[in-house]
DNA sequence: TCCCATAATGTTAGCGCTAAAATTTATATC
DNA sequence: GATATAAATTTTAGCGCTAACATTATGGGA
C-alpha cells in the first residue's frame, strides 16, 4: 500500500507515470522518456530494466503530455468531403498506411462538401496543433486559406492539380484534362450526341464536366439539353433517374457520360429495363474505374484514377516535410487513365 | 514590440495563449478559459472583450494543454476493420455525427481484419487515453480485452450482439439469426440445393454462415459441397470466381446466398454472363443491403442492416455514459430486416 | 447597520511529459 | 596517470491549460 500511486487529493487519477517507472528501474524520468522514444541513447540494460518496470506496471504513456511538452502532436489532420464514399475511402487508405507506419496519428473530418463546414474544421483541427494537414481540392472559402497559411504547419491539398496556385503542396490530377480526354475518346469511336450526367457537383466534378464540354464544343458537338446534373448526393438509384430525364430531353443521345461510376452503374441498369442496348443505342463511360466497372455487364469504361496513391503520395510529402527534407517538385501530378472496355 | 509574445529563449514556439489573451483583455487567464468552455459563468462584458481579444490575436486554443490539464482528452477512439469497406463508412458516419455534434474528437483506426492489429491498435489508443472507445465485434485477443477492462473508460462492442458477455456496451445484430432467416426464407420458397458464398471471413460473417447451415441442417439440407468460402478480401470480382467454384463443385445448385452484398453483385454479372437466368434458374441473396442491391437487374434479396443508427447509438450511448448518465440497457439488438426482391 | 448567500473573478498549484543544460561516468589519446 | 572527448544520465524548468480553493463584489433580509 505504501507504493501505491498518487493516494494524495491530487489531480491525477491515480494512473501510472513515467516517474513510477523510473523509480520502479531506479533511473530519472528523462532516462525512461529515452528508453522508450530514443532507445539508442540509453545502455542496454537500463533499456531492460525500463522496459521490465513499464510491463509490471502497465504504464501507458500521455500523448496529451507528451505533445506539450514536446510541442509537437504527432497527428495529422485529414480533411474530406465524406468518408462514406467510395473514392475518399480508398485515399484514406493511402494516407493511413504512411501515417500509421511512421507513428502518426490521423484526425479525420467530413465537409460534407460544405466549405462552412470545411472552414469550420479546419478551425477545430488547428486546435490540435497537428503536425500536417491534408485537404480535399483547391478551392475553399478565404477564411479557411487564411487559417492554414497562418498555421505554420506543411499543407497538402489533395485529388487535383493545375486550377490555381496551392497554399503548398499539392497532390491530384487534373480533372479538366480528365474530362477532356473522355470528350475525345467518344468523338473518336463516332458518337456525335453526346450527353453528360452529374450529381454532387464538387469542384473536382464540375472540372471534369467542364473539361468535357470544352472539347465537345470545340467539335462543334455540344447541346445544352443534353447537360443533366443536380447537386444531390451521387447514388446509382440517381444514375437511372438521371438517365431519364436525359432521354426525356433529347432521346437522339447516342452517348452518356457520367461524373462517376456510381451514376454509371445505374444508367446500365436503366438501360437493362428499358431493354437499351449498350454501346449499340448508347454509349455509356464512368469516371474512377471503381472495382466493379470491370465486372458490370457490359464492362464499364471509365477513367481510372491513383486514389491510393493520391493519398500515400500527399502523405509521403507531409512526411518528408516534416523531417525537414527539401521538397523539390511541391506540385504532383499522377496522372489517370482512360480504360476502355465494352460500354463505350 | 514589448507586448509580442515569448520574445525569450524558451521553448515556446510563440504561439498565442491564454495568458497573451488574458492580458490584452484585462482579465485573468483562468476567466478567458471560461469564457471559453463555460460562457454563462462569466459576465456577458468580460465575455465580449475575451470575443474581441481572441479575434485579434487569433488565438487557437492547445488541446493539448486542456487534455493534460483536465483529465480527459474530448476524443473518442474507434476501431474498425477496415474504412475503405461502405459497411463501416456507414457506421462510421453514424459515430461521427453524434460526436462532432458534442465536440467529441474521434480517433479512426483500421485492423485489417486481424486481432493482433486490433491489440496494437487498441494500445496505441489508449495513449490518446480517450474518454471512450468503440470496437469492432465481440471476439478480440485477451490481451486487448485486459487493456480495454483496465483503461476505466466506456467501452462499446459494435456490430453484432448475442454471441458472449460484452466488456461493457454493446450495440448490433444478431448476425446468426439473420443468416437462419435467411435460410428459411430459402427454404420456405422452396429452394432445396442452397450454397453459400463467402469471403473475408470475420467473425460476423462466420456467425451468418452458422446461422444458415444449422437451419440447413435441421432441414436436412446441408450439403458440405456448397460451403465455398475463402478468406480474401471480399470484392465484386470475387463473387464472380466463387460461383464458379460452386458450380463446378455442384452444379445442380438452385440458389445460393452470399455473405455480402458484393459478392452477390460479382454473382449477378457472373450468371449473366453464362446466361443462368435469377431467380429461375439460380436464386440469389445478399447481405447489407446495400444501396445498389435494390437498383441492379434483377434487385437483390439481402438483409438489410442498421449501419448508420449502429453507429449512431454506440456514440450516444457512450455520450451518455459520459454526462454519468445511468444506461439502462448496456446491450441493445437494433435487429435487421429481410429485404425481398426479384433475385430470390 | 450587519450578516450571509450568491455571483464573478483571481490565485495557486500541478497535469505528465521533454528540451536544454549540467553533471557524472566511460573511453580514448598521449 | 593526466587530459581531452564522448557517452550516459540527471537536474531544472517549463509546455498551456484547468481544478480547487480563495477572494472580492453584489444584493437582499433581519
Amino acid at each position: 500500500m505504501a507504493n501505491s500511486p498518487s493516494q494524495n487529493r491530487s489531480r491525477s487519477k491515480g494512473r501510472v507515470t513515467l516517474s513510477d517507472v523510473a523509480s520502479m528501474a531506479g533511473v530519472s524520468s528523462m532516462t525512461v522518456s529515452r528508453a522508450l522514444n530514443d532507445p539508442e541513447r540509453v545502455s542496454e540494460q537500463v533499456r531492460d530494466r525500463v522496459r521490465e518496470a513499464v510491463e509490471a506496471l502497465g504504464y501507458i504513456p500521455n500523448r496529451a503530455a507528451r505533445s506539450l511538452a514536446g510541442q509537437r502532436s504527432y497527428s495529422i489532420a485529414v480533411v474530406i468531403p465524406s468518408v462514406s464514399n467510395a473514392v475518399f475511402s480508398n485515399v484514406i487508405k493511402g494516407i493511413y498506411d504512411v501515417c500509421s507506419a511512421r507513428g502518426y496519428e490521423m484526425l479525420m473530418g467530413n465537409t460534407y462538401y460544405s466549405v462552412q463546414q470545411e472552414s469550420s474544421l479546419i478551425a477545430k483541427f488547428l486546435t490540435h496543433h497537428p503536425d500536417g494537414i491534408i485537404v480535399t481540392g483547391l478551392n475553399m472559402a478565404d477564411s479557411a486559406r487564411t487559417l492554414l497559411q497562418g498555421a505554420g504547419i506543411p499543407v497538402v491539398q489533395l485529388m487535383e492539380v493545375g486550377e490555381s496556385e496551392p497554399i503548398d503542396l499539392n497532390v491530384g490530377i487534373s480533372h479538366r484534362d480528365a474530362g477532356a480526354a473522355m470528350a475525345r475518346y467518344m468523338l473518336d469511336k463516332g458518337y456525335r450526341h453526346i450527353g453528360v450526367l452529374g450529381a454532387q457537383m464538387d469542384h473536382r466534378a464540375q472540372r471534369r464536366i467542364q473539361g468535357f464540354i470544352d472539347v465537345l464544343a470545340a467539335a462543334g458537338r455540344y447541346d445544352e439539353r443534353r447537360i443533366v446534373a443536380t447537386p444531390e448526393p451521387s447514388t446509382v438509384r440517381l444514375g437511372g433517374l438521371l438517365l431519364g430525364d436525359l432521354l426525356a430531353a433529347a432521346p437522339d443521345t447516342d452517348a452518356v457520360f457520367c461524373i462517376n461510376d456510381d451514376l454509371a452503374y445505374g444508367v446500365i441498369y436503366e438501360c437493362q429495363r428499358r431493354h437499351i442496348r449498350i454501346p449499340q443505342q448508347l454509349a455509356v463511360a464512368g469516371f474512377n474505374d471503381l472495382e466493379a466497372s470491370s465486372c458490370i455487364n457490359p464492362s464499364l469504361t471509365s477513367v481510372s484514377t491513383p486514389l491510393y496513391e493520391m493519398g500515400k503520395t500527399a502523405a509521403d510529402m507531409l512526411m518528408r516535410r516534416l523531417n525537414g527534407e527539401h521538397i523539390e517538385q511541391p506540385v504532383v501530378d499522377l496522372g489517370f487513365k482512360l480504360q476502355a472496355r465494352d460500354s463505350a
